[in-house]
DNA sequence: CGGGATCCGAGACGATACTG
DNA sequence: CAGTATCGTCTCGGATCCCG
């Protein structure tokens, strides 16, 4: 696999001492303001992104069995949510002509593997809740609750 | 029946009707509308979290050195974000009287934890931008770039 | 059932000015 | 340097109505 977004570096341009950048060989920086995978990454970690994508990484599911499943989301905002992942290429739409209509959702390879990465942020903070509760606690109890 | 009754249950998860809930054990369900886990998951993942988090991931870093990482960040967004974060546990401010004074900001064992499940997600689509860019290029061709 | 279109309020966000 | 306070903008997101 060729990296496209590589810029050809000419011998005489390409001096050595690159010694304020330490460059990582990334492409895409994604803490570089401009940089499309910052675009991406909120998507995936949206507030309905990350669970639309925790939701399907269980499986193939319909427009409104993941309503219920994400509690809370509206109609919109699921229908937004899902354009967007599936336009970034993590989930598949598959639509029957069918009466009544009947659309499937399911993650992509790739969208698999971002929502594995995902569901195991998700499952690390569900886990640690109690402290993060605690620190809450004490947070609040010396700043005086703001 | 894992149903044991006498499962660390923190007085602060008080709305439980598990009817319906049977697929695994955990007393925060991120996808409960009224579960705590999930404001922590916006805290994280969140436009700045998710970037904040990512920085301090390599070392600590006082505010500046944070603003200029984090491109783009105005110093309200990054005072805020700070704050949730150190309010969650996450990060940890430590501020010395000396003149001029100076705060470095460093992950708890806990922010480290989820700042590098936050890294793998971070990088994982990085690394997987050519496809989501060509998935997108596709996108917009089918559909006449909506 | 699976959405799109529109309205509108709340909050996110940035720029600026000010403090310690 | 390390923030806080205030203000204006602008997007997010919910409610509602509508269609195939």
């Amino acid at each position: 696999m060729d990296s496209a977004a590589q810029t050809a570096v000419t011998p005489a341009q390409a001096s050595a001492d690159a010694d304020d950048r330490d460059f990582d060989a990334l492409a895409f920086d994604v803490f570089a303001r401009n940089c499309p995978s910052r675009g991406t990454l909120e998507h995936v970690t949206g507030r309905w992104g990350a669970l639309t994508l925790g939701a399907l990484h269980e499986g193939s599911l319909r427009f409104n069995e993941l309503r219920r499943r994400v509690d809370g989301v509206s109609e919109k905002m699921l229908s937004q949510t899902l354009h967007a992942l599936e336009r970034d290429g993590l989930v598949h739409r598959e639509a029957q002509p069918t009466n009544p209509p009947r659309v499937d959702y399911t993650l992509t390879p790739l969208g698999h593997e971002v929502s594995e990465r995902l569901l195991s942020l998700i499952v690390c903070v569900e886990e640690r809740m109690e402290d993060v509760l605690r620190a809450r606690a004490r947070y609040d109890e010396t700043r005086g609750a703001r």
